[in-house]
DNA sequence: CTTCTAACCTGGACTCACGG
DNA sequence: CCGTGAGTCCAGGTTAGAAG
């Protein structure tokens, strides 16, 4: 997996044909503490311009109001280019991030360089046109498949009582596996059969790179009257999973059907911030009950779910997982 | 932030092809 | 005829991104 600065390299080479290599900023550490909490820096040349790359550590977006503060604070140890790198900004920030003239990349998304004349934002047209993942139902047929490793070919109708979706879903679902190369989907009779010639492992590996993680949303939410009996989702279930200790707020997974009940009977409430007491609701893209196990979330679909955290500990946690899962 | 819009995902109705 | 399985077309509900 890479990091958003090995993100920000291969973006900059795929756009701009330059390889550019940075390395930590060794002055990093005469900066104020918060700012090293909130960032990591590196430094590059770019176009033979030296930069100061300045990448935020968490997902949450910084106002760009404050980060431009922080830009000024910086500036009296680095007189050049500042380049502030996030893995996703708003369109509305975006637009305050310009009207601040302050340098941005969103790697594979955007970059905003005025120094160096480059406006790449039209980039993000296309993106949505080219199809990269797959659909949550044939994840769904995947995770399945490695779970229930079928000895047999599997046909669509049969598939679809097993995964819970009809019969058409499951045949775009066939087009989809056979488009991606995943697996082969072959004529017999009438009927259109389901074939892997990998074994799971190999199957695991091939598809990492098309699954995505099941979370659609992560909402907070107070529980009024206590009764909840959901699936363990998130650290939760990591920790039930591993040697992790359990997150300081318990964090559950439903499925989209199960949460508008939830929201229907009451008996969850969505907070705006945690209060005492609140928990973590993670909706998912498929019902995270098909594969589930003693109360928690199955391991495959919760590492796609985590993979992306920045916690190391969460990291450890999950590459142990990994390990320890039975092939 | 709010509103608008294009795209996405899924399932239902329907049709077609096939074998009995 | 019928039943089965697959594909096409369409609509409803959502969502992410763009625009205001």
């Amino acid at each position: 997996m890479l990091n958003l600065a090995q993100k920000f390299e291969k973006y900059l080479f795929e756009n701009l044909g330059v390889s550019i290599a940075i390395e930590k900023w060794q002055k990093e550490k005469n900066l104020p503490l918060f700012l090293r909490d909130l960032y990591s820096f590196y430094e590059c040349q770019l176009l033979h311009e030296p930069c100061l790359v300045m990448e935020a550590r968490d997902e949450e977006e910084i106002t760009p109001a404050t980060v431009r503060k922080h830009i000024q604070q910086i500036e009296d140890m680095w007189r050049h280019e500042i380049i502030y790198l996030h893995p996703s900004i708003s369109s509305y920030n975006r637009k305050r991030l310009i009207e601040h003239k302050i340098s941005f990349v969103v790697p594979g998304n955007q970059m905003y360089l005025p120094l160096l004349g480059i406006d790449l934002r039209e980039h993000i047209k296309g993106k949505r046109l080219v199809k990269k993942k797959i659909s949550p139902s044939t994840q769904a047929v995947i995770l399945f498949v490695l779970y229930n490793w079928p000895r047999e070919g599997l046909t669509p109708s049969r598939l679809a009582e097993l995964v819970n979706y009809t019969p058409m879903t499951l045949t775009r679902v066939f087009d989809e596996i056979e488009t991606t190369g995943l697996g082969n989907v072959e004529m017999e009779w009438r009927e259109r059969v389901l074939h892997f010639e990998v074994d799971r492992k190999s199957l695991w590996e091939k598809s990492l790179d098309l699954l995505h993680s099941p979370v659609r949303k992560r909402v907070k939410v107070s529980v009024p009257h206590d009764t909840l009996s959901l699936l363990l989702g998130g650290e939760s279930a990591l920790s039930h999973h591993s040697m992790l200790a359990q997150p300081f707020r318990p964090t559950y997974a439903v499925s989209a059907r199960e949460w508008k009940v939830l929201q229907l009977n009451k008996e969850v409430a969505e907070l705006k911030i945690h209060e005492p007491g609140s928990m973590e609701i993670e909706i998912w893209k498929y019902d995270p009950e098909l594969f589930a196990r003693e109360g928690a979330v199955d391991p495959l679909s919760l590492y796609l779910s985590l993979k992306n955290t920045k916690d190391e500990r969460v990291d450890m946690a999950l590459d142990t997982l990994l390990e320890k899962f039975q092939w």
